[in-house]
RNA sequence: GCGGAUGUGCCGGAGUGGUCAAACGGGAUAGGCUUAGGACCUAUUGGCUUAGUGCUUGCGCAGGUUCGAACCCUGUCAUCCGCACCA
């Protein structure tokens, strides 16, 4: 068949479905299942990294509905947030990147034009990935589908709602910010709205502020906790600074500083430049209490700190090859009217004690290093990383830091006691807060941007204890697909902070409280999956008629249905609908969202829903390759949903891609596959047509083996698809099937038997129906079958049963190798089967093998036996191959038996006579020396 | 740097203490079928081999535990994911 009409089949089958509602989810008296698949956002076509998560949840969707649950699968869209907005306004401006985007996916240029106005991509792109979901033959019922933002209002009201809640419980609080901001336009800049600078983030320096007559000189570090041993400031002579007024006092710093500490809540004011050079060979009185002075040094640059360094040579490299080279240059020192004495004087003072090094850190590491001068860059770089390192994890504080703080430091470790050092520094007079970037970052507007503290900035509350006690209570009862996952999300859930969740601009829902803020988008989608199970009833109500009350009622049980302004009897309906459906049951989606989005929904779930409301499951996935590649545009490899549905068809499609890859793996969607797929789907609708209820009357071993082979693959295949183990689930209900049918055609000589080769048909569709549903539809309607096989009972396992058929199987095989080997054209085929003491052997080594590997004591036991002790001799060559390579036991009635029953197939297969000789029936027999489980070939 | 995951033939991947490491898929090679190609079928696909249903190696690397390790432990290297206001 052609693709093409094969197409229309899936279509037939589509039409069917929608004109039976199938999908139409309705609460009734069964168990329920409710998985869902996080709304994608509608800025451009669905690709395969949506398909192969989504799959994950259709094919269990369907599993589940064939297992007797009434299943809901709901989806909805999601565009809060500013991508939508920027993209759109990127158009208005004509911006060729933008533009060749939208044209890469197909668009004409009049086309584009229309997505200036952000409300064209949500009426656009919704639209078709529902079209997408639907040509690839999802269960979902899109009766309930909806989108985000203030463009839906009764979402709006539910989302305010939501917010409303965590503000009732304080889990939205206000605070300080640091964002990276555009000076010029004003407003923060996210990581896509760079130039440069990808990846930098805010980074938190104390400024450490040195008295200067009633002035402050002020450095910043990232090394608080080596304040103790501060020996002399560095300043670059030729280096503009200014003195500013700060808060009301006198500070030298950088312009740069100054102009940063304006938006980091400080009032600021410069009152004049000074030049670095105006500074050297001053004193300044330092927090440890010791007067130091200031030095010239050239490595000092005013864009990183505040263009002053304090120096610590006794933990930095930098500092310490500094003063050496400084120690050194006695024309700089005269030049600055240092005194050479002075300067010479300067020691460093040890502070940390760090196992493996000595007093002074640094100057270890510049002698291991071999570090000879400041200009060493690479190399000072290295020393920094290792002193950081090790002073951090093995350092501990000396005596130094006894009596200085609150709180005694001597004898703790770095590691736990900086942060706490820090927080002092920052409440004495000697120090404060600063934020700079990690990195250079340009905002479009091609402005350097900084950081800025927002002080109205609205915040979810994860780092709130209380609440984590609550997530990892949800997440210790959930089941997750797989297990192997969980580690990283108790990780996240200790280590997420306050999550900022409003933002200036975007779409979406403003916040109730405070109108100037959006919600931003990963916070108004955490508990959106409970809207699923009443947005096709809110379609009917005015949105105005929505308010927490409502809300209140339908998800909590709360308050007076009477009081309620909507409809009562809808109202209630609700109430029932989401009383039925939730908790969900299954939430799956792509690794990387373990970090943000997963978690944010156990969260949010424990804040507002009682716990048997809280989410039972989530199911991670990896991320998608095509052809062993990074999907990726520039590649040439990026695939869409609507790609792969005209290149292969939703069955192939849906096949390859759920066996391209389970667990949390990255998956792999072989094209070759995809493209063969459909032929090797139709053959097997054409063997169901032409084997189905025909055959063989009479029950032979082959049958029975088949049969047991069908039962094992069932339990296998349910055991797979329910731990949401697709691949495997494939492997076996498609592949080792097919294979099995393969031998059993050719082991029966094209003579199956009727009752097993008619449950193998019918089995076999019903365990692909959840993957393939279009094919097996089909299969099942030729088979005569009424209902839709997305409708039908699962498989039911029967009796599994030892059989032999592997050991003719691996018979045939050995005696084909014996055939190549000698290569003739053989007349007659002799076997020769064990002794049966052998076999008596062989089931007393096994026990014991299993006990003790004493040689010895192995003999011992087994001598014991009169048969064995016969053959004494050979019994030993046997015991020594069976301790190396370890035994099993051979039933040897059934082997015979099996061998006698299959010389006609080995005689069909080999074409010559068979014989087969016991061995205590031949000395020859003796002589080829068979043993239990591999038989003896001569070959004639 | 922090946290997590992964590392098995030419490739994708099974296998998590013992009967056979490499199922299954793909690729390659040979043969069959075919006007040809594709599809399909059969066989081969670590090394050695005196060719024997032979021997042996091998699961990122290095150690260890064990009668026995791809699997457990320790160390190490490499790759991937995430690290915040961004969907």
């Amino acid at each position: 068949m052609l693709l093409g009409d094969w197409m229309k089949t899936e279509e037939k089958w589509i039409k069917r479905w929608q004109e039976a509602k199938i999908f139409e989810a309705k609460p009734d008296n069964r168990e329920k299942f409710f998985g869902n698949f996080p709304y994608p956002y509608v800025n451009s076509y669905l690709h395969l990294g949506h398909f192969y998560s989504s799959m994950r949840l259709e094919a269990l969707s369907r599993y589940k509905r064939m297992n007797g649950f009434n299943v809901l699968y709901a989806q909805g869209w999601h565009c809060t947030g500013s991508p939508i907005v920027s993209a759109a306004k990127r158009i208005e401006e004509k911006e060729p990147k933008q533009w060749g985007i939208l044209k890469m996916q197909g668009f004409s240029d009049e086309q584009i034009e229309k997505f200036a106005d952000p409300e064209a991509w949500i009426d656009y792109f919704p639209k078709e990935a529902k079209k997408d979901f639907t040509d690839m033959g999802y269960s979902i019922d899109f009766r309930r589908s909806f989108i985000t933002t203030s463009l839906n209002p009764s979402y709006d009201k539910f989302i305010r709602w939501q917010f409303a809640k965590l503000k009732e419980k304080n889990f939205v609080l206000k605070g300080h910010f640091p964002v990276v901001w555009d000076p010029k336009d004003n407003t923060p800049v996210g990581d896509h709205d760079r130039i440069e600078g990808e990846g930098e983030t805010p980074q938190e320096y104390v400024l450490v502020k040195h008295r200067f007559a009633e002035k402050w000189i002020v450095s910043a570090t990232l090394r608080p906790d080596t304040i103790m041993g501060v020996t002399n400031l560095y300043v670059n002579p030729e280096s503009d600074l200014c003195e500013a007024t700060v808060d009301g006092e006198a500070w030298i710093i950088s312009e740069k500083t100054a102009f940063e500490l304006s938006f980091q809540d400080k009032k600021v004011q410069i009152k004049q430049k000074i030049k670095g050079s105006e500074l050297i060979g001053k004193k300044v009185k330092e927090f440890s209490g010791l007067e130091v002075p200031i030095l010239p040094a050239s490595f000092v640059n005013t864009n990183v700190g505040t263009g002053i360094v304090h120096s610590v040579p006794s933990d930095s490299a930098d500092d310490l090859i500094a003063l050496y080279d400084l120690q050194k240059d006695e024309a700089t020192c005269k030049k600055y009217g240092l005194e050479m004495k002075e300067v010479l004087a300067i020691k460093p003072i040890a502070v940390l004690k760090i196992p493996g090094y000595n007093e002074i850190p640094a100057e270890d590491i510049i002698k291991k290093l071999g570090i000879k001068s400041q200009n060493d860059k690479d190399k000072l770089k290295e020393a920094k990383e290792m002193l950081y390192k090790d002073g951090f994890y093995k350092g501990t504080l000396n005596e130094l830091y006894k009596k200085k703080f609150k709180k005694d430091y001597s004898g703790k470790k770095v590691e736990d006691e900086k942060e706490s050092i820090k927080e002092e520094i920052i409440a004495s007079e000697f120090g404060d807060r600063y934020f700079q970037l990690t990195g250079k970052v340009v905002a479009r507007s091609l402005s350097e941007c900084i950081i800025k503290i927002v002080d109205d900035q609205w915040f979810m509350a994860y780092g709130d204890k209380e609440w984590k006690k609550l997530a990892h209570e949800c997440l210790d009862n959930m089941k997750l697909y797989p297990e192997k996952t969980r580690s990283q999300f108790n990780y996240v859930l200790d280590w997420l902070r306050n999550w900022a969740c409003t933002r200036e601009f975007g779409l979406g829902t403003r916040l109730p409280w405070d109108e100037k803020w959006l919600i931003e988008s990963l916070s108004d989608s955490t508990i959106y999956m409970a809207y699923y199970t009443i947005s096709h009833k809110l379609q009917k109500i005015d949105a105005e008629l929505l308010d927490d009350n409502f809300f209140d009622y339908v998800f909590l049980g709360k308050g007076d249905l009477k009081k309620l302004k909507v409809d009562k009897k809808l109202a209630q309906e609700m109430r029932e609908e989401f009383d039925y459906w939730y908790p969900m049951d299954f939430r799956t989606t792509g690794k990387d969202l373990i970090q943000n989005h997963m978690s944010f929904c156990i969260f949010n779930h424990t804040a507002i829903f009682p716990k048997e409301k809280w989410p039972k499951s989530f199911g991670l996935n990896g991320h998608v390759m095509v052809d062993g590649d990074k999907m990726s545009k520039s590649k040439g490899n990026f695939v869409t949903m609507r790609d792969a549905y005209r290149d292969y068809g939703a069955d192939a499609a849906r096949f390859t891609a759920l066996s391209g890859g389970e667990s949390i793996d990255d998956a792999n969607f072989e094209r070759e596959m995809a493209k063969n797929m459909p032929a090797k789907l139709e053959a097997m609708l054409a063997f169901a047509k032409q084997h189905h209820n025909k055959g063989r009357i009479e029950k032979l071993n082959i049958d029975r083996w088949m049969d047991s082979k069908i039962n094992e693959i069932i339990v296998e295949v349910t055991k797979d698809y329910e731990e949401t183990l697709f691949r495997s689930a494939l492997q076996l209900a498609y592949f080792d099937l097919q294979n099995a049918l393969k031998w059993y055609m050719r082991r029966c000589v094209n003579s199956p038997n009727k009752e097993t080769i008619t449950r193998f048909i019918e089995v076999q569709t019903l365990l692909l129906a959840p993957i393939t549903p279009f094919i097996c539809e089909e299969i099942w309607e030729a088979l005569g079958k009424k209902e839709f096989i997305a409708l039908a009972r699962w498989p039911q396992a029967g009796e599994i049963t030892k059989t032999n058929e592997e050991f003719v199987k691996s018979t045939l095989e050995d005696i084909n190798s014996v055939i190549r080997l000698v290569n003739i054209k053989p007349q007659k085929v002799t076997l020769f089967i064990a002794d049966d003491w052998k076999y008596e052997l062989y089931s007393i080594l096994k026990p014991m093998l299993e006990e003790t590997r004493d040689f010895k004591a192995v003999i011992g036991k087994t001598m014991q036996n009169e048969k064995i002790k016969k053959h004494g001799q050979d019994a030993m060559k046997i015991i020594e191959k069976a301790m190396k390579s370890g035994v099993n036991i051979y039933d040897k009635e059934a082997e015979s038996l099996a061998l006698n029953e299959s010389v006609d197939f080995l005689k069909n297969e080999l074409g010559c006579e068979i014989e087969i000789i016991k061995a205590e029936e031949s000395k020859e027999a003796k002589a080829r020396n068979a043993l239990p489980g591999k038989v003896a070939i001569l070959v004639k």
